[in-house]
RNA sequence: GCGCCCGUAGCUCAGUGGGAUAGAGCGACGGUCUCCGAAGCCGUAGGUCAGAGGUUCAACUCCUCUCGGGCGCGCCA
């Protein structure tokens, strides 16, 4: 329904002031993650299946109950490398079995004898520990991966369908770093959910409505004139917005104003309101789009508020009729205590106006007979996490079904350093507001340089430098848990080494480079001689944790699980590369070494895609 | 005041459906390009996992309390 084309080369204004009422847009929090996968395993290659089956077998051959068992055998990484390549702390089957574990390890370990695919299961104390031929991991996983197997490539479809409402700016204002996080962290979970075989609804729930937009128009129809809105449409409405901040200070009756053109607008008529948030929805609509082209962003869907504007009657009769509505101080709300909120949630202002809530509310219903989605994951702030609490709360009251898909996936803040040095929210009162072109730009630029620096002769440079750029900047964005602050420093997030986007991009591009050089086909995963990897167990191991680490990611709605391993597959090949070299050894060794450098390089252009980076072949 | 989140090495963070000696990166110090990309690799130093109780065979991980930091709390989003 937007227009999607770009609108490239304009750029952000240098300040920006986060008033209190500027800087909400929806972001945020959530209940505790839905976990959709039984949590029984992490059998996610078929070597652990394999070893699983063996361990079940032998378990009913020492007279344990299988299905008891079962949910008992939890294969984990062992802490230390040493002990073997998976794991098995053997103290509640022990337990369930009448012995101490030491014994029943012991027991246990002696019946999953060596096959084609175990080498060894050695008990450790109440530990057993179990080690896999190594040329049957290698050729499970190379295998898998070259030929696009999931979990390394994408899944047959799941079932599950996933609504995922996120970046949803407040489109009244300039694209600022505020509005990154909701829109890198969103896009990551689209694509992730998609690897694993869900449906996936990528919803821009743009804040298109409200009194953020009448404020705008109240100062439009005020100050603005049309040919400076066209010339230059977002450096002016920034203007104008906060020449609006300044003079409401002094003129307080302004907000009233404001309020009333919203009702105007609300009222359905076609009036000045009307075109004006119209002209004003088109002209911001346009230039949100240089900024999503730049993060590789999409949507499948821009339903901003105004989208709801004809579904909240409906909405409010379904909740009317539910019984759940009551009157307070003038305004319609659904009281929550007994779910444990104290604050009503208010759906309809005493002027008749409707609010976020009764939007979401809309928006949740809409989605329901539209999607049928089995989560439906807002990525907003972690700050607005009494809104959904709320949202679910009166969806839970309403004995509305749709309640329980309903899920908070929230994140921090991004905290600006102050001049004593102290970390605080960003907020512009010191000239701290950073607009997301200007970073994109210093990271671009910055790269551009070390181009020059170590590969002048680079072609297509400039191009690769936005590509690397920009990568650094998401990719900082995601690395660690969403729920912990970004602390914004230009140092650090210029940084390109150590566990940088632009770390795991340079693994990419000299494993491109081994296999330019090679100057023969990479063999087929199954023709090679998967003996000869045996000394690479440590890269093999690493890929075998990719499917752990995308699942993790989708069920618990974290995209840093997959750029934490990223950055352990580029750190292992790397070590890797140091000793084991591919160029110029005999056939045999180079042909099996070819496929492993292919399938590191496939599955780390995989895991960045995942986070939506791509990676050059040369940087 | 009430609710929620966070507190692990100098800094930034992993690890927190309990499990074997707590791991990285940055910074510091020391190595490493006559050999496939040094945006790399290897090593050294650095930790009472905020504190105190409790549950457990086992607690950085679960429960309670305290301290420190942050966010939120009726007609904004």
């Amino acid at each position: 329904m937007a227009p999607r084309a770009g609108l490239r080369g304009w750029r952000w204004s240098s300040a920006w002031r986060a008033a209190r009422d500027g800087s909400r847009e929806r972001r945020s929090m959530g209940r505790a993650a839905i976990l959709l996968t039984p949590r029984t395993s992490h059998t996610v290659t078929d070597l652990h299946a394999h070893l699983r089956t063996r361990l079940l077998d032998a378990i009913a051959g020492l007279g344990l109950d299988r299905a008891a068992a079962e949910p008992l055998v939890r294969l984990e990484p062992p802490k230390n490398r040493d002990h073997g390549d998976v794991a098995l702390p053997a103290f509640q089957l022990a337990k369930l079995a009448g012995k101490a574990p030491p014994a029943f390890a012991n027991e246990l370990a002696a019946r999953v004898t060596a096959d084609d695919v175990v080498e060894s299961a050695t008990a450790t104390g109440p530990f057993i520990n179990f080690r896999f031929r190594r040329a049957a991991l290698a050729r499970a996983v190379l295998e898998a991966i070259q030929s696009g197997a999931a979990p390394y490539g994408k899944a047959a479809a799941n079932g599950q369908v996933v609504c995922i409402d996120f970046s949803s700016p407040n489109i009244a204002k300039p694209f600022h770093i505020g509005h990154m996080r909701s829109t890198t962290i969103g896009n990551a979970l689209c694509r992730i959910h998609r690897h694993t075989g869900a449906t996936v609804h990528g919803i821009n729930h743009l804040g298109d409505w409200g009194m953020p937009f009448a404020k705008m128009m109240t100062a439009y129809m005020r100050w603005g004139n049309e040919q400076e809105l066209h010339a230059s449409p977002m450096r002016y409405m920034f203007e104008l917005y906060k020449r609006y901040g300044r003079e409401v200070k002094e003129n307080p009756g302004l907000d009233a104003e404001a309020a009333k053109h919203f009702q105007a607008l609300e009222s359905g008529a076609d009036n000045v309101e009307r075109r004006m948030w119209q002209l004003l929805r088109d002209e911001s609509l346009k230039a949100f789009q240089g900024p999503y082209a730049r993060l590789g962003v999409t949507f499948d869907h821009i339903t901003g508020e105004s989208f709801f504007e004809d579904k909240m009657a409906g909405a409010m009769q379904r909740v009317t009729a539910s019984g759940v509505l009551e009157q307070s101080e003038g305004a319609a709300v659904v009281w929550l205590k007994e779910l444990g909120i104290k604050e009503p949630c208010i759906l309809q202002k005493s002027d008749g106006t409707t609010l976020y809530h009764t939007r979401d509310l809309a928006a949740a219903f809409y989605r329901e007979v539209t999607f049928h989605p089995t989560r439906i994951l807002y990525v907003v702030g972690a700050e607005q996490k009494l809104h959904f609490d709320q949202l679910k709360g009166v969806l839970t009251k309403m004995k509305e079904p749709v309640a329980k898909a309903v899920e908070h996936v929230p994140f921090g803040l991004v905290l600006s350093k102050t001049d004593d040095g102290k970390w605080e929210k960003f907020a512009s009162r010191s000239g701290n507001a950073v607009f997301l072109d200007e970073i994109l730009d210093e990271a671009v630029a910055k790269v551009r340089g070390v181009i020059r620096e170590k590969n002048p002769d680079l072609a297509d440079a400039d191009q690769i430098a936005e590509q690397v750029g920009v990568s650094a900047i998401v990719f900082n964005d995601l690395k660690n848990s969403r729920i912990k602050d970004v602390k914004f420093d230009w140092e650090s997030m210029l940084q390109f080494e150590g566990e940088t986007g632009p770390y795991v991009q340079y693994a990419c591009a000299r494993l491109s480079s081994i296999l330019r050089k090679a100057e023969c086909p990479v063999p087929a995963a199954s023709a090679i001689d998967h003996g000869v990897l045996a000394d690479a167990e440590r890269v093999l191991l690493t890929m075998m944790d990719f499917g752990t680490a995308v699942q993790k990611a989708a069920e618990q709605s974290e995209p840093s699980h997959v750029t934490g391993h990223t950055i352990a597959l580029a750190g292992e090949i790397h070590s890797y590369l140091r000793d084991h070299y591919v160029v110029g050894q005999e056939p045999k060794i180079r042909d099996a070494r070819l496929v492993l450098v292919d399938a590191a390089r496939r599955l780390l252009v995989t895991g960045l895609a995942l986070l939506g980076i791509t990676a050059p072949e040369r940087m």
